[in-house]
DNA sequence: TGCTGTCTGTACGCTACCGAACATATGAGA
DNA sequence: TCTCATATGTTCGGTAGCGTACAGACAGCA
């Protein structure tokens, strides 16, 4: 039943005070995506909606960090340090067992934000947030968070939002977990992953898409061998490219498209 | 494929007005539970743990409602109208799938809330509410919550927290549904069901757990006869009683204990 | 008391997925 | 260019849960 997860990294970035804020933009940072644009706390689109005049006062507190795979932004029932708005980095917040075996509960990129009980006031989780994607992200020291959110303007507003389109999310991963198979929950992780960045190519290992589904390698391997065949996708070790999204969701449950147009509906975002 | 659900039962008291806030006391209402003790809203943990003042606010807005087996608050897409709060009826927030296989994302009692989205400013969900367990609840209209929400009291403290305890419970659903056996499910849904009830015995059928767990009929009856077996529990047609609650822990897999201590952290209950 | 609808028990073949073991092949770094 | 860690391919038996079908048994009601 274990399942092994990729020994979590220690990134010395995210250990950095506020003071080495332009950290991201040295070498450490510097190699996860050379062609990389200078980041913009605006490309998260929960940061992207506030007005200009609650950016201002936001964005002196808000500190860029590159997320390198297998990073963990936190772990179970340990106090959450910031809130991450991701921009090019994507999250995944999922659940292991007491057998070892996990599974991702929920997906984060730069639609939303890591650390939601800073705000909903548990501080901690059950659950670990682990990043999949390297990319970068902008974070939100814990009490700076909790003050802007309790200022009830956009902020608050926009937060609340995310978390009905997390809870969306989470209450589709259930769902498909219970009825779909696994070629379907893989068509509906790549597209929600796509939907995140904008290569069209993802850079993991199918062991890692396993442990995210929380099914077997070889499982994922049969599933992508097939979709590979259709010509929805193709991939070499470590890469998985989308050829044809159109086929892929027809492949998919309705599971990705539910999710999507929720986060659409919410956000008015995708 | 298609699970059958029990048909939406029109309940009539459902449609009366504010005007008829005494309703439960006339025997519409009483048939649900002759011993029944008189109601009172901080039966409700949630709002049992609002101060006085905010209380005094808010009870002449709150209006006592039965709700029976089958009763539907509300449907995929649909606007709420109202937040309700289970003092001893049960609610079961599910999803059903595009071929009609219905799977639960969390269960509602007395510890809890139905209509999160109604703060949360999304106002519909993908997903139903339908009764489980007769009995009643304080309802409250949407324009009304949402003005107590926004008054950054206790109200709008204790409704973040539970926001986080339901996102625990759904995320564990996820991760139950994708490694744990029917029997494991079975014993994690009774005792969170039983922590909602106060007679230690159910009235429901094996068909209705079954659409609850999102898994077939059979599955459910053979699962259950194994704890029977054990001395767990024991049944009857239409009833299911708790014999041995520890066994009965020992049978479920660790998703009871996660979400039950969550809830007890972040609530202080349950 | 007897009827009847519904709930529960049982059986059968089937499929998806698991667990384990091992073969092959790729590509990053020496 | 070669090496080797690691990613992917393949196989095989096992099993949990599914879909279907039908039998028996309980309980509400006439």
């Amino acid at each position: 039943m274990p399942v092994s997860i990729i020994p979590p990294v220690l990134n010395p970035d995210l250990r950095k005070s506020a003071a080495a804020n332009s950290a991201a933009a040295k070498p450490k940072g510097a190699f996860i995506l050379a062609a990389e644009k200078a980041q913009n706390p605006s490309l998260n689109y929960l940061l992207g909606t506030l007005p200009a005049a609650d950016m201002a006062s936001l964005s002196e507190h808000l500190e860029l960090v590159p997320l390198r795979l297998g990073d963990m932004l936190y772990e179970p029932n340990t106090q959450l340090q910031h809130a991450y708005f991701p921009t090019s980095a994507i999250v995944s917040l999922h659940y292991v067992t007491a057998s070892g075996a996990s599974s991702e509960i929920s997906g984060v990129g730069n639609e939303g934000m890591v650390g939601i009980s800073l705000f909903t006031g548990g501080n901690t989780t059950p659950s670990s947030a682990m990043v999949h994607t390297s990319g970068y992200a902008y974070r939100l020291e814990r009490s700076q968070l909790k003050t802007e959110f309790n200022r009830n303007g956009k902020l608050q507003q926009i937060l609340l939002r995310y978390t009905q389109a997390l809870i969306t999310q989470v209450s589709q991963t259930a769902a498909c977990n219970r009825h779909h198979s696994v070629e379907q929950q893989l068509s509906r992780w790549l597209l929600l992953t796509l939907d995140r960045i904008t290569s069209g190519e993802f850079v993991l290992t199918q062991e890692l898409v396993a442990n995210m589904l929380g099914v077997r390698r070889e499982s994922v391997t049969a599933a992508a061998a097939s979709l590979q065949d259709i010509g929805c996708i193709s991939y070499r070790r470590g890469h998985i490219s989308v050829i044809n999204r159109k086929d892929l969701e027809k492949c998919s449950c309705e599971c990705y498209a539910v999710v999507r147009k929720e986060t659409q509906r919410l956000l008015g975002v995708s």
